[in-house]
DNA sequence: TCCTTACGTAAGCAACTGCCTACATAGTGC
DNA sequence: GCACTATGTAGGCAGTTGCTTACGTAAGGA
C-alpha cells in the first residue's frame, strides 16, 4: 500500500496486523503507557512506538502526555468508518446473493439479459464472444 | 506485514487497499471477468490478477473457470470475521467509554483513582513513581 | 491446423513495512 | 545543577508489496 492516503485504508491497514490488534484489545481494558504495552509483546519500545503511530494515524487511538509518560487511549469512533463499510457491504453482498435466486431464472434464459446490474454490462466489448457479463454459479 | 498468517489479518489487509475495495464494490454489482475488472482501473492485467489473488486468499472472492474467461464472484461470508471483530470491539470500546463517564468524576479528582486495575498495573515496576495506571473501571 | 483472446506466472524494480540499535528529547526527583 | 526514566526519532537492514514487461497456458474460432 503506497502511502495509504484515505482514512478507510489507514484503518484497515492498522487492523491488518495481529500485534496492533492485540494492542487495541489490551487498550480496550484501559489506557496504558507505551512501556506497559511493550511488555507483553516481546518487542522493543521503538517498535511499539511505531505500531502506536500507525494506530494513531488511523484515528484508532490517542496519545496524550501525562507527566513523563505517554498515555494511550482508544478512540471508539475511529472504528466507525470501518464498521460502516463492512456492515454495508456485507449486507449488500448478502442481499445480492439472496436476490440472485430470483434473477437466476432470467439469466438462465441465456440472452445477454442487458445485465441485471446497472453498469456491469460494460464488459470488454472487444471480446470475440460475449464474456459472462453477469452470471452466477448454476 | 510479514506474510500475514491469520485469516483476520488477511481480510483486513485485503481491504486496506482502495483498488481492491473498488474491485469488491464493482463485483458487488455482479460477477465479472478479469479483463472487465482491469478496464476501469488503468492497470495492467497481471496487476489486477495479483489483486484478485490477494482477495481470493482472504476468502473474499472466488475465481472459477468459465470457458476461456475467469469469472470472479464475491464470497459474502468472507467478510463475516471482519464484521464480527469490528462490531464486537467497537461496541466494547463504546460501552467502556460510556461507563467511563461515570468514573470520570473520580478521575478528575487527580488522585490515582485507587487503581482498580486488574492486570494493567503490571506496569514496569521499575519505575520511580507509579505510572498512570490509568482509569480502568471494569 | 493456426491464430486470436483471456489469463496466469516469472523476473525485475522502486517503494514501503517492520524490526533493530543508537541517539535525542522531555519530565521527575535528588 | 545532575542523574534517571519514559518515549520519540533517525538510520540501517531484511523482507514484502505493487507495479511493470515479458512469456507461457488454456479455450474458442476460421
Amino acid at each position: 500500500m503506497p502511502i495509504a492516503t484515505d482514512p478507510l485504508s489507514r484503518i484497515f491497514f492498522a487492523l491488518a496486523d495481529p500485534t496492533r490488534r492485540a494492542m487495541l484489545e489490551r487498550l480496550a481494558a484501559g489506557g496504558a503507557t507505551v512501556g506497559a504495552l511493550a511488555e507483553p509483546f516481546a518487542m522493543s519500545r521503538p517498535a511499539v512506538s511505531q505500531h502506536l503511530g500507525v494506530l494513531e494515524q488511523a484515528g484508532l487511538i490517542e496519545r496524550t502526555r501525562q507527566g513523563q509518560w505517554r498515555s494511550c487511549a482508544l478512540r471508539p469512533e475511529g472504528l466507525d468508518d470501518a464498521e460502516r463499510w463492512v456492515a454495508e457491504h456485507r449486507a449488500a453482498w448478502q442481499s445480492r446473493f439472496d436476490r440472485l435466486d430470483a434473477t437466476l431464472a432470467d439469466l438462465a434464459r441465456g440472452h445477454d439479459a442487458s445485465a441485471t446490474s446497472t453498469s456491469t454490462s460494460t464488459s470488454t466489448s472487444t471480446s470475440t464472444t460475449e464474456p459472462p457479463t453477469e452470471e452466477k454459479e448454476q
